[in-house]
RNA sequence: GGGGCCGUAGCUCAAUUGGUUAGAGUACCGGACUGUCGAUCCGGUGGUUGCGAGUUCGAAUCUCGUCGGCCUCGCCA
């Protein structure tokens, strides 16, 4: 007699010792076999849990023939009595206090043997994982992660609810803007030659909104950039956007912080402190070298340039000549490190483009500490003024840094970085959030001899540093804000120009024309000239926060069906060709160099 | 575009550092087994060592190229 599967009593995680003597009806998976000859034990397992299926060839004869057949991953529903395992517990089984004796089977659907085995124990590599993502995903906890990015999201559509946002979806065919990062492009088959973009994110959508009077909205939402890809960056993203009108900028900060202890306290019950604490991008940079600082550990940054400005070891005078600095890492007892660990460190530093890394470890002399090994002999008269200015102790390793500012931040957050992990130093558990503020507006592009903007162009500057603008646009502060976790940036966002001379200001600063940006931001310009409240807001990164909480090493993790590093998907194999009819509609073609380049790889 | 790591059975990994017929666990197939739970025991199938050149008496191992994966710099307003 079939089993009704459709008839589902229990799910296979839900049966306990009170449900002994229970009729039931299960479906699911066969996660694992293990056949006596006489007795037949199954696991069953669905999106809740394992139980165990005992097949007594004594009870039904039929319903153990159809149970010595089966296999992994058959998908089966069957029906029987639950009943107590006795002596036979098993502790590490949620349900292993019972097994359900079944006295009908059905083998609904018959599986091939799979690439990788459905378990906790082995783990494929990626690639097949992505390949075959649907029996990846099979797995418990990954299906969890899932269950933890639904939660997440609900959560932040119910906080957004209950203070008054509204979630309005914004154009996914939208317009290119040249500006940022490389767009995804959609070509038009009805306008031959116009191509739409695919949003970056709703940025100008959202500033429309509040033109338009909705006072605030929040949208969780997919954003598309055609950049190179990282373990925390794939080419399309899930952004938790939201704007408000009538703010100043620590208005967005406060709901945000209610948002994030909302968020930790019924995701992981954990207790956020408000106000999240916040730190100028200056103080930033000064202290940890980067934008986003990882304020879980100390090996702050220190600045020596004043303490060695009278040296005359070379790289350290040439870095002070040219207007750079020279700054250090203390590591404390890092005088314990070999020589293989630090000049891995220095390999590593010189793969991302340092020249070189000055180290020495400071030990007990004669009168006082002294260094030793490494730059010893160059620095040794600057020893002691070096401990007073950075605390360096006997036992403590430096790392040095000359360079111009901006090269000591970056290689010197990189080994603050590498420092910290290889002493094992950061703390298991701790949630540190901080919020940077005070940005510069722009950011001096050398390559192309002119001022960028450091959030968006759209970014408001600091009232009272307007003036600056013309006479030292680097000196300017802007209404920004980036809500930092663990060394990881999770969101930004800004007080938005809603003034058109300001606008206009901020466009002849970046050497946008009136003319460019009439083409690019016709429809924002326009809409700021009709009564624009002043307003402002922010953009998280929903992937990178679900990765956080799961505790998951890469974005992929809690993507259901990621890209490789290269943007393709092994699954469905996109991105892929297309039919010469397609592209003839849309008025297209490849171009010859590049045709000429798949004809050759397809030999 | 640059730097680094990797690619051996369906899967996870070995192969004494260039040496005879490339092994093990697992999966799969056959057999045994009535309290297992990562079942056990016996037997079996399974390999273009990513691909292509080269060096060598001899290459999984060395060299070059190429394809693919991951990390990273640039890039990501």
């Amino acid at each position: 007699m079939a089993i009704a599967y459709n008839e589902r009593t229990h799910r296979c995680g839900s049966l306990r010792k009170e449900n002994v003597g229970d009729t039931v009806t299960l479906a699911g998976w066969v996660n694992n076999y293990r056949d006596h000859g006489g007795m037949v034990f199954i696991d069953l397992r669905d999106h809740e849990g394992l139980t165990q299926l005992k097949f007594n060839p004594d009870t039904d004869p039929a319903a153990h023939e159809i149970a010595r057949t089966l296999r992994n991953e058959d998908v089966i529903a069957i029906r029987g009595t639950v009943a107590t395992r006795g002596e036979n517990v098993n502790p590490k089984m949620l349900t292993g206090e019972i097994e359900v004796e079944a006295s009908g089977a059905d083998l609904l659907a018959k599986s091939k043997p799979v690439p990788f085995e459905i378990s906790d124990h082995v783990e494929a590599n990626e690639e097949l994982r992505l390949r075959y993502r649907y029996l990846d995903l099979r797995r418990p906890q990954i299906q969890n992660i899932f269950r933890v990015r639904h939660q997440l999201t609900k959560t932040i559509r119910d906080f957004f609810d209950d203070e008054g946002f509204l979630e309005i979806e914004t154009p996914v065919l939208t317009k290119s803007t040249p500006e940022g990062a490389r767009d995804y492009l959609v070509p038009s088959r009805v306008q031959q030659g116009s191509f739409f973009a695919l949003p970056q994110s709703p940025q100008i959508f959202k500033q429309l909104f509040m033109i338009a009077g909705f006072d605030r909205y929040a949208q969780i939402v997919r954003c598309f950039r055609d950049e190179d890809l990282r373990g925390n960056r794939q080419p399309e993203f899930t952004q938790v956007d939201m704007e408000m009108a009538f703010v100043k900028r620590d208005d967005v900060m406060n709901t945000i912080d209610r948002c994030v202890v909302r968020i930790f306290k019924e995701i992981l019950d954990v207790d956020i402190e408000t106000p999240i604490r916040h730190m100028s991008y200056a103080e930033a940079m000064e202290r940890f070298g980067v934008d986003r600082p990882d304020t879980r550990f100390g090996l702050e940054l220190q600045d020596i340039t004043d303490v060695v400005r009278e040296t005359g070891f070379g790289v350290f005078k040439g870095a002070i000549e040219s207007g750079g600095a020279v700054k250090c890492i203390v590591a404390p007892g890092g005088a314990e490190l070999t020589r293989k660990v630090t000049d891995g460190l220095t390999e590593e530093l010189k793969g991302i483009g340092a020249g070189g890394m000055p180290v020495t470890k400071v030990v007990d002399g004669a009168d006082g500490p002294e260094f030793a090994t490494g730059v010893a002999k160059f620095m040794q008269e600057f020893c002691k003024g070096i401990c007073e200015k950075t605390g360096a102790k006997v036992g403590d390793a430096i790392f040095f840094m000359p360079g111009s500012y901006k090269d000591v931040c970056k290689y010197l957050h990189f080994v603050r970085t590498r420092l910290a992990e290889i002493l094992g130093v950061i703390p298991e558990g701790r949630w540190d959030l901080v919020w940077v503020v005070d940005f510069p507006l722009v950011d001096w592009n050398e390559d192309e001899k002119r001022w960028d903007s450091t959030h968006h162009p759209f970014t408001a500057p600091f009232e009272e540093d307007i003036p600056l603008m013309k006479t030292d646009p680097g000196k300017v502060r802007s209404d920004a804000y980036d809500l930092v976790l663990n060394g990881e940036e999770m969101g930004g966002g800004s007080i938005r120009i809603h003034r058109q001379e300001v606008q206009r200001a901020v466009f002849d600063l970046l050497n946008i024309s009136e003319e460019d940006a009439q083409l690019k931001f016709k429809h924002l310009l326009e809409a700021l000239a009709f009564g624009a409240p002043p307003h402002g807001g922010i953009a998280f990164g929903l992937d990178r926060w679900v990765m956080k909480m799961t505790g998951q090493e890469s974005i992929r993790e809690v993507i259901a069906f990621p890209n490789t590093q290269r943007a393709t998907c092994p699954l469905t194999d996109a991105p892929g060709s297309v039919d010469e009819k397609q592209l003839l509609e849309l008025g297209i073609d490849i171009r010859p160099e590049v045709r000429a380049k798949l004809e050759k790889s397809a030999e």
